[in-house]
DNA sequence: CCCTTACCTAGGCT
DNA sequence: AAGCCTAGGTAAG
């Protein structure tokens, strides 16, 4: 074990670790806001060190990450038995492109809120935080993370997905005292007694859904560039292909559109965003989450938060998470009805049923 | 098309 | 103390 210091906290990091670059990239904290990206559901792979300080997991790296000053400062470890690019540059750019990526920071959102602004008096009236980005992550990670989250909590997913990296992921090393892992690949997750295993760790119903959706992308779909080609697709076209996965819903299919395929106009649909509908923009409390209500409360967001409308729906969802209803709403006359437009046709939606139905194994 | 129901579990609440 | 409820849903009927 060797000792660290960065700016705030001091490091133990297990010997098999190597810092591989760091960097800084000025950025204010309304164009990021680190604790409510990270830790807002979207991602569940992060841990809280101090409120402007992270640890994660990107790809074969540990990331340690800090926003302080209008700065963020980022560190890359990785282990000492990858092979590792000798040139300090070749690694600098590769960790910054990363963090670019990650955070998606060629959009600005200064840009998008003035946007919002203009057809949105919640954002208007300054009800909606800021610094609040979808972060484009990978998408295996994403849908696996996404299947665990029907009927469940952040506390619980992200547990989940915590084993899911130590039963089956690669060890990268230990900081702190915590072991982080990679995320496990397809092929580490093809194994005959997922469902088992995944039921001792307490994953319930969800673990057959991983078991089928593995098979499935292993076995059936059977191309390592499924994920890329999906983002070449329409939106409409992408979503039909992530249904036919087992446990992929038109939420989770959203969630994967959204964070991992680029679309960047997607508003999933859950509880949450189903209860803002109902509380700040007159949408019928009686009205459950059919496909139907689905499609006309989604379009209804799309067009009011376009462009960008997922990321508007990343900052109006933070908000309600926190504000728990502490203030009484403002109904808005606005209706929903008027934005109903059915893009799914009845047709593919039944193909979709028999296809993940006669996936056996 | 719309509506129900079952599905796992942990944690908070009563 | 044991039962109820809910947490970023989905499949099957």
């Amino acid at each position: 074990m060797s000792s660290t210091t960065s700016l705030l906290s001091s490091f133990v990091v297990s010997d098999n670790l190597i810092q591989y670059s760091s960097g800084l990239i000025p950025i204010s904290y309304t164009e990021l806001n680190l604790k409510q990206t990270l830790l807002g559901g979207q991602s569940f792979r992060w841990n809280e060190q101090s409120p402007n300080e992270f640890i994660g997991v990107l790809k074969s790296y540990i990331i340690y990450l800090q926003h302080e000053n209008e700065n963020l400062h980022y560190t890359f470890y990785t282990n000492k038995s990858r092979s590792i690019d000798s040139n300090e540059n070749d690694r600098q750019n590769e960790t910054s492109r990363i963090i670019h990526n990650y955070f998606q920071l060629s959009i600005k959102l200064h840009d998008l809120f003035q946007q919002w602004c203009k057809s949105d008096v919640r954002f208007q009236n300054g009800l909606i935080p800021t610094g609040i980005r979808v972060l484009d992550q990978d998408p295996l990670e994403n849908l696996i993370s996404f299947i665990c989250s029907s009927n469940n909590n952040v506390q619980r997913i992200t547990k989940m997905v915590k084993q899911l990296c130590i039963e089956y992921g690669k060890e990268i090393g230990t900081i702190n005292g915590i072991v982080y892992h990679q995320f496990p690949t397809i092929d580490e997750l093809d194994k005959s007694n997922l469902e088992t295993r995944l039921r001792e760790l307490n994953f319930g119903y969800r673990a057959r859904y991983i078991q089928q959706a593995i098979k499935y992308l292993k076995y059936t779909i059977n191309d390592i560039t499924f994920f890329d080609r999906l983002k070449s697709l329409s939106v409409k076209e992408a979503r039909t292909e992530l249904l036919k996965i087992m446990g992929v819903g038109r939420k989770v299919a959203d969630c994967v559109l959204l964070m991992s395929l680029g679309k960047q106009d997607v508003v999933p649909v859950d509880t949450h965003i189903h209860s803002i509908a109902v509380t700040h923009y007159g949408q019928s409390k009686k009205l459950q989450l059919n496909t139907t209500n689905y499609n006309a409360i989604s379009t209804f967001f799309e067009q009011l938060w376009q462009p960008f409308a997922g990321w508007a729906q990343a900052a109006a969802f933070s908000n309600e998470l926190r504000s728990i209803t502490t203030y009484k709403s403002i109904i808005q006359s606005t209706s929903l009805k008027r934005s109903i437009s059915s893009y799914e046709t009845h047709s593919q939606c039944k193909l979709v049923k028999r296809e993940k139905k006669t996936f056996i194994n």
